[in-house]
Formats: C-alpha cells, structure tokens, sequence
DNA sequence: ATGTATGCAAAGCGTTTGCATCATG
DNA sequence: CATGATGCAAACGCTTTGCATACAT
C-alpha cells in the first residue's frame, strides 16, 4: 500500500496511510466498518481520521481526496446531496440514492447500451451514461411512514452482482 | 401568466414577471434568446434580470425560483456542474453535460426501462432513473482540440424527439 | 538537505436568512 | 390596511488556498 502512493509520486505520510485504510477498508484493522465507509463525504472521512489521528486537518483530507481522485484512485462524485462524495470502487457503476437522508447504495449493472437518442447529441463528443436512481432508503421509509414495505431486518447486503434491467 | 402567480398564491410582482419571463421566454419580447435560456444558474438569471431591472437583488431571485421549484413548475437540476441550474421544462427528460464548460442540452427519451438489477434495490423505494450523459459540446471540442468532428454550423437544433437507446 | 505535506486560519463561492421597508391583494 | 415580497448585508456550509513549520525521501 505504501507501494501505491509511492507509484502514485505521493509521500507516505500517517495521514494518507489512514485515509487510504478509511476508505479501503484496513490493512490492520479487521472490522474495517467505519461510519465514513462506502460513499464518504470529505467531512466523513475527516470526521472518522480524527478519532485515531486528532489534529490531523481538513486540509489534508480534502487535498489527499482530490490527489486520489486527479490519479483516478477515486471517484469524486456529485448526486446532488449537498456535499461532494468519493468513491472508493473505481469500476463503471450507477447509485441508488436516498432523497430523504443522502445515503448512496452502489449499482452494478451494464447499462452502457443506453444511448443519446437520433441526433440529439450533435456536436457533442458524448461519453458514457450516468445512471441515478433516487428514492426513499428503508430507514427512511420507516421514519417517515411508520410501516416499510420490507423489514430493514431482511434486506439484504448493500453491494449486489451485476444484472438486467 | 399573472393568472399563474394568483394560481400559486404569490403576488405578482414586477420581478416575479421578468423572472418569469427570462424562463420561459417572453410574453412581450420576439427574440426570446436571453443569455440565461436553457439551464440557467440563479447568477445567469440575476444577470439577464439586473439589466432590465437594475435593482433587483439576487436574494429575490433565489426565492423565486426555489418558490418556482418547489410548487411543481420548475426543475432544480444539480448536475455537478458547481452551480444549481434551473429548468423550466418539467417535462420528464434528461441531460447531456459538457464536462468542461457545464453546458446543458435536453435529451428528450424514454429510458422508463432501465431498473435497477436483480436485488440491488432491496429496501429501497425507487423512483424514475435519471440519466445524464457526459461529454464535450463543439465549443469546447474546437476550442480544446482545434478541430471538431462536426462543424458547428451543422449541428442540428438543440431538442430532438424522442428516440431509442 | 530539500522539497513536499501538514496544520492553521482566512478567504472564496454559492446559497440562505434576519430585518426594516415597501407594495400587492 | 395587513400580509407578504423586496433590498441590503451579514451569515452559512462546503471547499480551497497562503503561509510557515515539520517531515519523508
């Protein structure tokens, strides 16, 4: 791992050794269930680096986040919740996000047959779609409605393996 | 268009009818192409507002179209571009978005198809997908590259119909 | 050693809000 | 006339940046 940010012309420092085990999951820490897993802000992260590194700053989270995600290490995404997000999972995927609380679910599907239809795209060099599905989360569901369509118990694991749609 | 106001329960004021006409174009003026047409941000609007109306605060403007917006008759688009972007047609479509100087173009589609696979949504409530296409408009292929694959004077309209993907 | 990364604090940008005034319904 | 809209300016949340110090290489 050290390997990586020197690949990446980066100094080892602790800092970015903790960030990059936040958002990777940990080289030494077997739970590796942080609250600033899956989709963090830069807040989130910091808020998580904190707890084992004290005066570490914002600073160095957001410039270490932004150095990761120039080198494409990361993917720095916008859904529209306020704060900017980063992904840790660089392979092509979609989000599933929650209107109400912000939480953002990965979405493994191959949809790279959806096209600009006719000519719709003239003049533009267009790349691939980006799919956003938004809806209610079941925790939210149940806080708003009282009565979820599905137990929160019995839903299953974030992450899903690809499939139609 | 007073008439919508009233409809809305808002006065009508003199800003509220230049907002609303740099919008959705206007009632009074032919050419219609404001500087602010398309996607505007809420700074693109105060601009084309403050020329004609040279004291109209910024503050006036958010509120109306977050008023807007929020009853329905107005999109709030968040497409990362930095700035919120208000879009007049609440017609369902998506977008196309030039990635290096955030221009917005309408995809007129229908992409009701796309779900999200297998179990991946389990828990999750799921609206409609929302795409957005990402890419470099002619402006900034020319302006990047200095030669565009398709002449900016060819380029067809803006909107086209509907098609498939 | 030397050049980069860090911490601190302040500035930047887009957006929102408190308050007094003004005008619409 | 009374409620609600406007203008002004300050506050706000998120992100970036200037500078001096500390550290990895």
């Amino acid at each position: 791992m050290t390997q990586l940010f020197r690949n990446l012309g980066l100094k080892v420092t602790p800092q970015r050794e903790l960030i990059f085990e936040i958002l990777w999951g940990a080289d030494d820490d077997p739970a590796a269930s942080h609250p600033a897993a899956g989709h963090p802000t830069a807040d989130a992260v910091f808020a998580e680096a904190r707890q084992r590194m004290p005066m570490i700053s914002l600073r160095t989270v957001y410039q270490t986040l932004n150095d990761l995600a120039y080198m494409g290490e990361l993917h720095h995404l916008d859904l529209g919740t306020g704060s900017s997000r980063y992904d840790p999972n660089t392979e092509v995927h979609h989000h599933l996000v929650c209107t109400s609380c912000g939480k953002v679910r990965d979405v493994f599907a191959d949809y790279s047959a959806i096209r600009v239809p006719g000519g719709a795209a003239s003049g533009f060099q267009v790349g691939a779609a980006e799919v956003v599905f938004r809806g209610l989360c079941d925790d939210c569901q149940t806080r708003l409605n009282g009565s979820p369509p599905v137990p929160p118990a019995l839903v299953s694991p974030t992450n899903q393996p690809k499939g139609e749609y």
